[in-house]
DNA sequence: AGACGTACCTGACCGC
DNA sequence: TGCGGTCAGGTACGTC
């Protein structure tokens, strides 16, 4: 489900509504969801407040009083969503109930998910962080610093770009978008890219992930933000998911194609 | 090192 | 109606 676009809605979601409530008690239906879900869960977020509700590249960051922080991933169909006492549902995993009657419940049909908790001055050393690259809607995305990361490269374009070593964020989707607004080939050769085209890439990706926030996320199936709705950025894709659709710039037949086991979509017209 | 493939898991969809 | 095959937003790890 979710890339950064997601992740970022739901956080936006989420913020105004649990900032600064107490975590009463935790519900949990199973031991592991990828990995194990820490057995002292409970007793260090319990009766604990939420300061802030924070994002590093599909990370959500929930941070503690008790300067603990709950690292909530959603893989590929995890949802994370504020409730107000339902019945619980399938796949529901695990259940944050806040002071007064709202819950956070943690959904995810193929629990390809995880949940951690770090101490808050740990957090940049844990090894789900410390080999993260940069995020790419910040300033220090730039030319300047993709350009050498690029240089000699093999690796096609749009493997490299998905690469969270490097930028952060960037999933299947927006990987797919940004490289048709960018006019680049996805089966470029990384250090083939002229330093031209490596800044139409970094402006491209940064208008696919920032256009993408603003339309609340892509709902290819079953996204939806921390209040439960759903986003409207997929009715804005150029070509992901359109394979023999035409190209909306030169109504070419939009290809798809396979690049390390994921799909790729693109027009060979426009992008070559 | 880098380029792959595989594993993790459920559900939706398609053709037969 | 059911069965088998394929595909799906992500990441870590193993192997050449």
């Amino acid at each position: 489900m979710p890339e950064l676009p997601e992740i970022e809605t739901i956080r936006l979601s989420l913020a105004p509504n649990i900032i600064g409530k107490k975590i009463a008690s935790i519900s949990q239906f199973r031991d592991n969801l990828r990995y194990s879900i820490p057995k002292e869960l409970g007793s260090i977020c319990v009766n604990q407040t939420i300061l802030s509700v924070t994002r590093r590249a599909k990370y959500l960051i929930l941070s503690l009083e008790n300067n603990y922080n709950i690292i909530i991933h959603l893989g590929m169909s995890g949802r994370f969503t504020l409730n107000k006492n339902l019945a619980i549902k399938k796949h529901d995993h695990l259940i944050f109930s806040l002071e007064g009657e709202n819950q956070l419940v943690l959904n995810d049909p193929r629990r390809f998910g995880f949940v951690d908790i770090i101490a808050k001055n740990h957090i940049d050393h844990h090894k789900y962080f410390a080999r993260l690259g940069i995020e790419p809607l910040t300033e220090k995305f730039d030319t300047a610093y993709l350009m050498p990361r690029l240089a000699q490269k093999k690796v096609a374009i749009k493997n490299l770009i998905m690469d969270s070593s490097i930028v952060v964020g960037v999933g299947n989707i927006y990987a797919s978008e940004s490289l048709y607004l960018a006019k680049i080939h996805p089966l470029k050769s990384a250090g083939s890219l002229t330093e031209y085209e490596v800044g139409k890439l970094v402006t491209a990706i940064k208008s696919v992930l920032n256009r993408a926030i603003i339309a609340g996320g892509s709902t290819l199936k079953d996204f939806v933000s921390g209040n439960g709705e759903s986003g409207y950025f997929q009715n804005q894709f150029n070509v992901y998911s359109k394979a023999g659709e035409m190209c909306p710039a030169c109504l070419s037949a939009i290809e798809r194609i396979v690049q390390a086991g994921r799909s790729t979509f693109f027009c060979s017209t426009c992008q070559e």
